[in-house]
Parts: C-alpha cells; structure tokens; sequence
DNA sequence: CACTATCCATACAGGTGTGTATGTAAATGA
DNA sequence: TCATTTACATACACACCTGTATGGATAGTG
C-alpha cells in the first residue's frame, strides 16, 4: 500500500476514531476487536497499530474529541451578568449540555463510557465518570450556595441538597436518555424537568 | 471426583454464583473467564457447564437472585392506610429499597448490572435496566397522580413531572451511589434527598 | 533527485477462552 | 444390592484476538 499524504493519514486517524464510536456502541468495547473497528473503516489492524498504541489507547484518544467539562459550558455562555442570578447560569449551563448531547458524536460517545464498557487494561471508565459526576456535582453546590446568599433558593433549603438533587435528577435523567436516545429528546424533557426542578427550588416571588 | 448429594450440588449452585458475583463485580463480566469464577469457587469449568448452559446463564441465574420491583417494595409494607397517603407509601418504598442495597448481594449484582457488563450472548443488561426504569416511573407517576387528586402535591406541579423528577433524582443516586458505595451511605444521603425533595413537592400545609 | 521517514498491509507466533466429549465415583432408587 | 443417574473433573479441538515483525510504496526533505 501507498504511503499517504499528512492530511489523508489524519483523515484515516479520524476515520478509525469514528469507526470506533460506531462498533463500540453497537457491540460494546470489550466484545469488538481491533479488527472489527479496522474493517469498518475500510483499513486493517495496521493502520490502528500505527496511530495508537492498543485498545485502551485508541479508546482514551475517542474520549478525548468530546470532553464536556460543566464549568466550561458556563464560560461558553460569555455573560457576565449570570454571576448575579446563579440559578439561571446552571439553567443555561445544562441546556447548552442538553443541545451537545443531541449531536451525534456527544451522544455516541458518552453512551459508550457510561453504557457500554467495562474496565479494560488501564481504563477505568468509572473512574471517569466520577470525575464528571464530582465536577458536575461541585459545580452545581457552588452556584446554589451563591443563589442561597443572593436570597434565590427557597428558605429552608440547604444548598448543599439542593446541588446534590440537582446533580442526582441530571444524572439521572443523563443515564435515562442514554440507555436509548429514540424514547424522547433530552432537550425537551430535559428542559421540562429542570424548569420544574427549579420553579421547586426557587424562592417564592416576593413583592 | 465423587458425585455430591442433592444438598451439596444446590450448595455448589450457589457458591458457583456467589463467585460470580465477586468476581464481575471485581474484573468485569467480559473480562471474567468461566474458568477464573470456577477457580474461585474452588470448582472447575465441569461445575459451571453442568449448572449453567453458559456465561449468560449464569447471569441471569445470579440476577434472579436479586429482584426488587417497586411495586412489590410497597405491597411488602402491608399499610392498607398507605392508599390515603401515596407520598408516604413513595417515602416508606425507597426507604425499603435503600436498606435492600445496603445488603452486600443487592448491592453487588445491581452494580454489576449497572455498571460492570455491556451486552453480550443474548443477554441485553440495558434492557433489564429500561424495564426496571419504565416500571419504578410508572409506579411512582401513579402514585403522584393520586397524590395530586388528594391535594397533596403542591398547585401548579403536574404530577407526570413530579414522577419523572423522583425518577431521574432516585436513579441518579442509585447510578452515583452503585459507582462506589463507601463514598457515602445509601440510606443516610438517600432518605435525606428524597425527604427534601418530597417536602419540596409537597403540598403546603393549609391551616 | 536521491534518501529517508512515514503510513499502512501482510504475515507470524503465542496465548486464552469456549463448548463438548469423555471419564468416574458415589448417591439414588427399585 | 445393583443398575442407573447424577455431579462433577479432565481432556481436546477449535476459534479468535493480540502484539510484533516485516515488507513496500510514496510523501517529504535537503
């Protein structure tokens, strides 16, 4: 076989990558072979022997093209003013969450960490997903902390529960949605439930 | 080897599942060899295939060990009142199952269940996850539309999203908690989020 | 215009797991 | 008591997957 240019050899790089999504999510990580991921991209194991190292490697360099940090989410909405109604920068933070997540690619891939793999070599995808549940979580008790001084939350209510309901009902409905994605739109129910969630939590309108 | 009495094989059964509990819940179930489960239950292969057709066998023999429909946690109660108080008989079921988890064989399976096996034979753990899902939501949206025909559900909360609320919220937990256990207790934080977030949908108390 | 590094395909060796076939000694039942 | 079935252990054949070694043709590079 010929050798390619730079842009084709990145091209089959991300090609395998996608190859991988696809066949990880059909027939789970730890009963797919190299082999299988290689023909599905037209390519053979080579061609995976050459960009990655093995499995867990390949595997690492899939996460890596969707990484969705929650505070991230925030700094992307760009508006200054959210420091001053925290509630609604967790609104906004979740729904630009929601509307990744209905890209294929977003979906896919977290539908996979958290559906459809087990621990394998070095890789523990719990491990993985703790990360993301402790940031998430983390983030979600600061900003209902700020709401709680600002006077927003519900009088009674400690921020702390409030972040971990918040972060429990998400998560939830993360797993929920990502067991089978065609039940309904995690943007719409998504939307719905968090509203709820929060007219719940929100101080009643005073004066 | 000499052949064991009728006590001793349903014995072997047994220890056969209570190695696969441990070792899934330690490696993985497609990472696990039937060999490895055999060896620890200090048997070989011969126990395993005279037993249990196959690996997928053997999972669902060791998930049939375990099940615990919503329904049943609350008929288990035996509270006739519990009709007139569909809030309670929610609190008083997740409660039942919080302390059915904490049992290491309820905890373990349903871990492994949930985050230690992808699909594999003709064994498919995201569809027992969906029935377990579907059946916890429909109970518990039942339960909130009886609650909000007695008036117990605070104005303006409709009680398909009360319940879609308390699902997402318990499966959050559960999702959080299964992923390691000794970060917190299941009963403690449990009832804690789920007192709140009743007292959140409650109906305010009018005179 | 060589010359080398790159990008992959192909070939090979080794390990590991599964399913089944066979052996076997004791429990069971008449 | 004796034949039969049970409850496993052992042995075997087969498939598959991994990692690496090797080959080869061209894209870059000076």
């Amino acid at each position: 076989m010929a050798r390619r240019t730079k842009a084709e050899a990145a091209a089959t790089r991300e090609a395998l990558l996608d190859a991988a999504e696809e066949v990880f999510l059909e027939k789970g990580v730890a009963r797919t072979s190299l082999e299988q991921i290689a023909r599905h991209a037209d390519m053979t194991r080579g061609a995976i022997y050459w960009h990655f190292r093995n499995k867990a490697d390949l595997f690492q360099a899939m996460l890596q093209r969707v990484r969705m940090p929650f505070q991230e989410l925030v700094e992307e909405i760009g508006d200054p003013s959210l420091t001053e109604r925290p509630l609604e920068a967790i609104r906004l933070a979740c729904l630009k969450g929601f509307e990744r997540l209905e890209q294929p690619r977003y979906r896919r891939v977290h539908a996979i960490l958290i559906h459809h793999c087990e621990v394998f070599g070095d890789i523990d995808p719990l491990a993985m997903q703790n990360e993301m549940a402790e940031e998430a979580c983390g983030a979600l008790i600061d900003y209902c902390g700020c709401a709680a001084r600002l006077g927003h939350l519900r009088p009674g209510l400690d921020p702390g529960v409030a972040g971990e309901l918040l972060q429990a009902m998400l998560g939830g409905l993360f797993h929920d949605w990502l067991r089978n994605h065609e039940r309904f739109s995690i943007l719409e129910r998504g939307t719905l439930l968090l509203d709820a969630q929060l007219e719940l939590m929100r101080a009643p309108a005073s004066g």
